[in-house]
DNA sequence: GTCTATAATCAGATAGAC
DNA sequence: GTCTATCTGATTATAGAC
């Protein structure tokens, strides 16, 4: 039995549709922005018609909210596992420098400002994302016996999350200005810690495993 | 003698209904992204018509970039006075902590992902920023014999622009998870160097109501 | 589930009256 | 300079055939 208008009621969760539209909304939305991702630009991209979009989500803002929070959920999945490796600030540092993440996200702050649905959804996630990496930091730093008046571990956090971020943002722009020695000075730091950054602590290996991982096609 | 049709050409670069546009075009870009900002929108909440748009900016995305460098010359002013202060580390702080210049500038950001001219626009004018800011904390940290090794300038830079547009933008979203601790620290640092704020240092009189917001921790 | 066809709306942009 | 009217094309979303 097969409904004819399933619109955000029973519309299959999975399935090869589903899927092919969530994954060519993300890379709609790195390369061009959140504002070309039209139902129609983006059915064409995934080689589906349109009108699947309604049905598999209900309306483009549905659509949305299920790309974060499908990106949402692979990132705290892999933030648990970096946040609890044996190099828990390298895991930090290296998930937050992710290039694709910081645009993506990106992306979501400028729909949630007009989006009210985004929003709460951002705002949940990254309260979450939030705590478990002051709770690390917290931790390490407590371990190290670090002064909380000279690091305090909010500060820390911010300060590599922010950074890592901004330094994102402006290398699409070409601008490096300071960029060598922020990054120099903070990964000295990370060493005095946790000694030389091994591949483990680092999330997807970066570009060999997702190469990888590409070259099977099922 | 007036021209039927100017376009991009000669239309007059100050007058009441260009500017009336431009900030229709800040407002509302600011209270619902970028997204919304279209001729028809933007020409009713100025109370004009859409045509005069093209009258004096020819398209759209010309009306984007005057606004972006009107906004940007306007902080590049504000900025040269903050860091000729003698307060220059305050001024630097309070200006990056502007609420209003950061949501506009991410909302720049976001537009520049698929209107290329922006782009170049936004690298140009940020390169010039953070050359002023660089130079201003690097003689800064000079004359207070400030350890290069411990405190690189283009660290500190970099981090005081980036936390403060972090804390901002997670403001807009509800969260507060160590904000007060890391401005507390922040704020600690910078009197240690340049003593406590002067309402000279700060722009726009931001600085009384901030500092009772402030006045307690998390 | 996937398609065609289409409704209703809104976009950027132009022509021309005044 | 500012308006009305309009062209063209894109957008979200729905109805219904298969």
């Amino acid at each position: 039995m097969k409904p004819a208008r399933p619109v955000r009621t029973s519309a299959p969760e999975s399935s090869d549709a589903r899927t092919a539209l969530l994954d060519a909304a993300e890379r709609l939305m790195l390369d061009e922005g959140y504002a070309a991702v039209s139902s129609r630009r983006l059915a064409s991209r995934a080689g589906l018609d349109p009108g699947l979009i309604y049905y598999y989500f209900g309306t483009m803002d549905d659509l949305f909210i299920a790309l974060f929070r499908r990106g949402a959920e692979r990132s705290l999945e892999r933030q648990a596992q970096a946040l609890s490796s044996e190099q828990p600030l390298w895991g930090l540092w290296d998930m937050a420098h992710d290039p694709s993440d910081t645009a993506l996200s990106g992306e979501f702050v400028a729909l949630a400002n007009h989006r009210k649905a985004i929003r709460a959804e951002i705002a949940a996630y990254s309260k979450k994302f939030r705590r478990m990496q002051l709770e690390m930091v917290t931790r390490v730093f407590e371990s190290h016996r670090i002064d909380d008046e000279s690091w305090p571990p909010a500060f820390v956090l911010l300060l590599l999350t922010s950074i890592s971020r901004q330094l994102r943002i402006e290398e699409t722009f070409g601008i490096d200005i300071g960029h060598a020695k922020t990054i120099a000075f903070i990964e000295r730091r990370i060493r005095g810690l946790e000694g030389e950054r091994t591949p483990r602590a680092t999330r997807r290996g970066a570009t060999r495993v997702r190469a990888r991982r590409m070259g099977r096609r099922s």
